[in-house]
DNA sequence: CTCTATCAGTGAACTATTTCACGAGCTGCC
DNA sequence: GGCAGCTCGTGAAATAGTTCACTGATAGAG
C-alpha cells in the first residue's frame, strides 16, 4: 500500500513515532540493521505490530535480514513530514506556555518556535526565551509573515475556542490542544489534545485495582 | 455489570473523565436531569455510546427522563475515586515541573501537589510556589509521611526509568510520565504517558493530508 | 386515566485494530 | 551451490470497541 495517507490506523501513526524515537537512537550507537523481533525491546511494541505498521507505508525490510536503520530512518521522517522545518505559534504565556517555550526538547528537531502570543497587556512585549510575547489580537495580521502552521492552545478553558478559531484564520492547519475542554474545528484541521486532569483521572479509577491481572502494558499505550 | 473494574474498555474510562467534567458544569449552571442526546451537544460523544458507557457500571438513567445530574456526577465522582484527597509527587523542577506544580486547575479538585523533588543540588531548598524543593535521593523516606500515591515523572528521558523505580519504592502505585520515553512497571502499576513530541509529530503527518474527507472528529479523541 | 413522546439499557451487528501463522526471500556458512 | 536459520509481508483469525435498533419504562399533557 503506498499511498501513504489513505487508511491508517491512528494507532499506528502513533507508533510511528515511536519506532522514529528507538530508530534515531539505534542510528546513533551505531547499529546498521534491526529486526521486528529486536525491535520490541527498544520500544516495547510487539513483532507482528511493527511489522504491519511499517507495512501500510511500503517494503522496508529485507527478509533475513530486517530493517536497515539509516533507510528506514529517512522514511519515515520523510512520511511524518518531519524533514522539514515546522512552524509553532504558541498561544497562552502562563506557566505552561512559557515551560513548553523553553523545552529544550525542540532543538534537534524540526520543530521550531516561531511565536508566543498572549491577550494580556502586563505580558505583551516582555521576553520570554529569546521570544517577544505578541497581542494575540494582531495574531492573523502578524501570522502573513511569521508563517506557523501549528498552533499550541496554552490557554484556559474558556477560551480555547476563541484561540482555536483565531489560529485557523491565521493560517494554522494543526492544533495541540491543552486547554481542558473540546474545541470544534473543520475536518481538515487535525487537533489533538493533551489533558493533564483526565490523565490523572483515570490514573485514580486504577488505584487500589489493579492486582497484576490485567496484562503486561497496564492502562496505557497508544493514544 | 456492576463490579466496576473488571473489564471496562481503556477509552471508557477516558470518557468518563470527560462526562465529569460536563456534569460539573451541569451542575453549576442549575441543570437538574439531562438525556444521553443532550450530553452529546455538551462533550461531543454519541448518545449511544454515553449510555453504553455508563451501563458498565450501573443503571443512572430514568427512561423518559434521563440522567440526575447531582446523582450521576456523585456516582462518577465515587467511582473514579476524585471523592477522596489524591496526593501527588513531581519528579523534576525544571519548566515542566514547576508549570505542572502551580497548574491553577488543581485548586477545586481531590488533587494535591504534596511534594516536589529534583537532584540539582542548586534547586533543592529553593521555593516554587510555597512548595521546598526537595532531595530526590530522600524521596522514600519523606514519603514515608507525606504520602503521596501518584507520581508525576517530570525529569529528562534519561532518569525517566530510574525516577520511576525509586517512587514504586516509595510507595505510589500510579505513575503520569512527560518523559518522553517507554517506562517499565509491574503490572499492578498504572501508568499514563503524556508525550508532547509525539502529538506534534503526529500533527506534521497529517499537514496538508486532511482534506475534509474524513469523518468529523479528525484525528484525535480517545487516548 | 390514557395517550404520546421521550429515553435508558442492551444484545446484536458492525467496524477497527491486533495478533497469528505461513509462504517466500535473504544471508551466510559449509 | 545447497542448506539452515532468520525475518519480512500478509491474508485470515481473533479481539476490542462502537453503533444500531429494539424493548420496556416513565413523564407529562389533556
Amino acid at each position: 500500500m503506498r499511498p501513504a495517507s489513505d487508511k491508517i490506523p491512528q494507532p499506528t501513526l502513533s507508533r510511528l513515532t515511536l519506532y522514529l524515537r528507538c530508530l534515531r537512537r539505534l542510528a546513533r550507537e551505531g547499529v546498521n540493521t534491526i529486526s521486528s523481533a529486536k525491535m520490541e525491546a527498544h520500544c516495547g511494541i510487539v513483532p507482528a505490530q511493527i511489522r504491519k505498521d511499517l507495512s501500510y507505508f511500503g517494503e522496508f525490510g529485507k527478509p533475513g535480514a530486517g530493517y536497515d536503520v539509516q533507510h528506514l530512518l529517512a522514511r519515515l521522517t520523510e512520511i511524518m513530514q518531519l524533514d522539514r522545518e515546522q512552524r509553532i505559534a504558541i498561544i497562552g504565556a502562563g506557566n505552561l506556555g512559557a515551560a513548553l517555550a523553553g523545552y529544550a526538547g525542540f532543538a534537534q528537531s524540526p520543530f521550531r518556535i516561531v511565536g508566543i502570543f498572549d491577550n494580556n497587556f502586563n505580558k505583551i512585549g516582555r521576553m520570554l526565551w529569546n521570544h517577544e510575547i505578541l497581542d494575540l489580537q494582531r495574531l492573523s495580521e502578524i501570522n502573513q509573515h511569521m508563517r506557523a502552521n501549528i498552533g499550541i492552545i496554552a490557554v484556559p478553558a474558556e477560551a480555547a475556542q476563541e484561540v482555536a478559531d483565531q489560529l485557523l484564520k491565521s493560517g494554522v492547519s494543526a492544533i495541540l490542544n491543552f486547554a481542558p475542554t473540546l474545541i470544534e474545528v473543520p475536518p481538515d484541521v487535525a487537533v489533538r489534545n493533551v489533558d493533564l486532569t483526565r490523565e490523572l483521572e483515570v490514573l485514580c479509577y486504577h488505584l487500589d485495582r489493579l492486582t497484576s491481572s490485567p496484562q503486561d502494558a497496564s492502562p496505557n499505550d497508544d493514544q
